[in-house]
Formats: structure tokens, C-alpha cells, sequence
DNA sequence: GACATCATGTTTCCATGGAAACCATCATGG
DNA sequence: CCATGATGGTTTCCATGGAAACATGATGTC
């Protein structure tokens, strides 16, 4: 008599989810790095807004907010602090009055490769203790969910 | 001279962190299985709870806290709006007049096998794309950093 | 036994982000 | 030209979760 599995508490915890283990990792590490930027008086979303912004000058809000997939209002409180905090500025397109472009202020500019080493050195903390090999098949296979799913659907324009 | 590397913007994007990807592709499974949950009126923290309540019957609250690595506000909110739910019930301990003992009602014992099915279906619906060997790959790489990092630090007694 | 210390659970306050309503500004069709 | 709709950005409201203060009960020390 097998213990019963029949009435029993069937032995299928949280664990046996990919999705467990993708949260518990993916939780740590982004807090860990959350943490890391307080110092700085910055926020993970905040961080990756100076990239887009970086990347793609006179960006505007909306796309700034498919880019990072998120609302346009919690885009705009966003771009608000980062405004206050002068790392970036907003101004009007010529071509469109509602619209505003954003860029990076100098100051941003010149704090962005600090936070940039703050990031690779929490990636590296972080999955330095995977092997080359191991790294490599990580990213393929989270890119390969990440396509099949068409997370990256960011039109950004 | 090749277009002046030094005051260029490096070409260092979000997405060459593995961090990044772990967060995108976390971020897509979880917010899946809320929606799932939500028309079952739960949010991913309480049936995350309702999971460890039956694991574990007459767990407190507190231990219920650091299992779910939460704090005891938060913790006190769900068990709070579970117990509202009819899902569990809060029982005094008659060894300590400050704990309360949690266990499910017959009724969360009985929605809890079609949460479970809801669960493995958004696992599945995730991760069935990728071969067998490769989920193997994916859950032994997130063990291990969940290991290296010891983020299983969950004393839960 | 009295008091300091600690643990449990609740509450309050704060920050974050989504949903939806809102206003201003384009764009299009009549 | 103007009415209608679509779009950009802001605001308000709501839900979630952490931090810290709090009240109550347990524990330890003298």
C-alpha cells in the first residue's frame, strides 16, 4: 500500500515550476541590483529609461513606454524624476506639440558609464560562478522563450 | 579610423546582461499566471500562500513570512484576505497566545487541484517549446545559482 | 516576581505601477 | 472649415509590498 497518494497532499510543490525558479533567481537579482543603484538615488526603472534614452536621443515618451513595456503613466512619473534629478531634459517637438522629446542631460551622459559598471558588476556577482559555456546556454535559452512567446514585440516606432 | 570608439555611445545594451533577460522572460511568466489566477479572483502571493499552508498545516504566520521571503505586513494582508475569501482559517495556538495557526478550509482544499492544474498549464504553456533536454539544462542553471547565491535561505522552523 | 528583551501580528505610511479618465493636439473625412 | 476620432502626456484611483511603529504576549535575568 503505496502510502495512499490518493488522499494524500500530492506531492507537486511550487518547485517542480520553471517559473519558480526563473521568479525566485530573477527576484534576487534585480533586487540585488535595485539595491545596489539606491546608493545613487536611482531606481531599476529608472536605470534602464537613461539606457533607452541613451541609445535613441529625442526619444519620445510613448515610445519610451512600449520600449520599456510599460504604461504611458508610469512613464511619465518616471521621466518626471529623472527630469528632477536632472539626468535628462524634455522638449517639445517642433513637428508635434504634444509630443516631447527626451535626451540626456551632460550630467546624465557622464553618470550613465558609473551605472553601467554597477550593472556589469551585478550580472557578473551574479552568474560569474556559471561557466562560459553555461552562460551562453542561459541566454539562448531565455532568448528562445523570449522569441517563441514574442516578448520582444517592442515596436518602438 | 574606426568611427571613434571613445566618445561614442558604447555599445553595451541592456540586453547583453543576463540579468535582462531573466527579468523579461520572469516577468512575462508570472504576469501570465496572474492573469490566469485573476479569474479565480487570486493574485500569485496567495496562492503562493494557499500552496504552503498545505504543505504545511498549522504553519504560522511568521513562518509563512520567511518561507515566502515576504514581510510579516505583507504576510498579514494576504492570510487576511485569504481568510475573507473563506480559503483558510486563523486558529490561536494554545502554546502561544500571539501565534495563530493556519490551515485550509475543506473549500480551499478543494479549488487547490484546479489552481494546480492552472499552474502546470502556464508552466507548460511556457516552456513546452523547449525540449526536454533543455528544460533539464534550464531548472539544473537556476538551481544553481539559486544555490551559489543561496537564495534558498529559508529556515521556515 | 519584576523588569528588560524579544517575537507575533497589525497598522500606518510610502513608493511603485497598472487602469482609466482627462486634456491638448494632431489627422482625416465630410 | 469643422466634427470626429486618434494620439501624447498627465492625473487620479487602486492594489501590492516594504519599513517602521505599535500592542500584545512570551522569555530570560536578576
Amino acid at each position: 500500500m503505496k502510502e495512499q497518494a490518493s488522499r494524500a497532499v500530492p506531492d507537486k510543490p511550487l518547485e517542480i515550476h520553471l517559473g519558480y525558479w526563473l521568479r525566485l533567481v530573477s527576484n534576487h537579482v534585480s533586487g540585488s541590483f535595485a539595491s545596489a543603484l539606491q546608493v545613487r538615488q536611482l531606481s531599476v526603472a529608472e536605470w534602464v529609461a537613461l539606457n533607452h534614452i541613451e541609445r535613441r536621443a529625442d526619444i519620445t515618451a510613448a515610445n519610451l513606454a512600449d520600449a520599456m513595456h510599460m504604461t504611458r503613466g508610469a512613464i511619465s512619473k518616471i521621466v518626471d524624476k529623472l527630469a528632477r534629478k536632472q539626468c535628462i531634459v524634455r522638449v517639445s517637438s517642433p513637428r508635434d506639440n504634444r509630443a516631447q522629446l527626451l535626451s540626456l542631460t551632460p550630467s546624465g551622459k557622464r553618470t550613465l558609464p558609473r551605472l553601467r559598471a554597477m550593472a556589469d558588476d551585478n550580472d557578473e556577482h551574479f552568474f560569474g560562478r556559471l561557466d562560459t559555456a553555461e552562460r551562453i546556454e542561459l541566454r539562448r535559452l531565455l532568448q528562445k522563450l523570449a522569441d517563441v512567446h514574442a516578448i520582444d514585440t517592442v515596436p518602438v516606432d
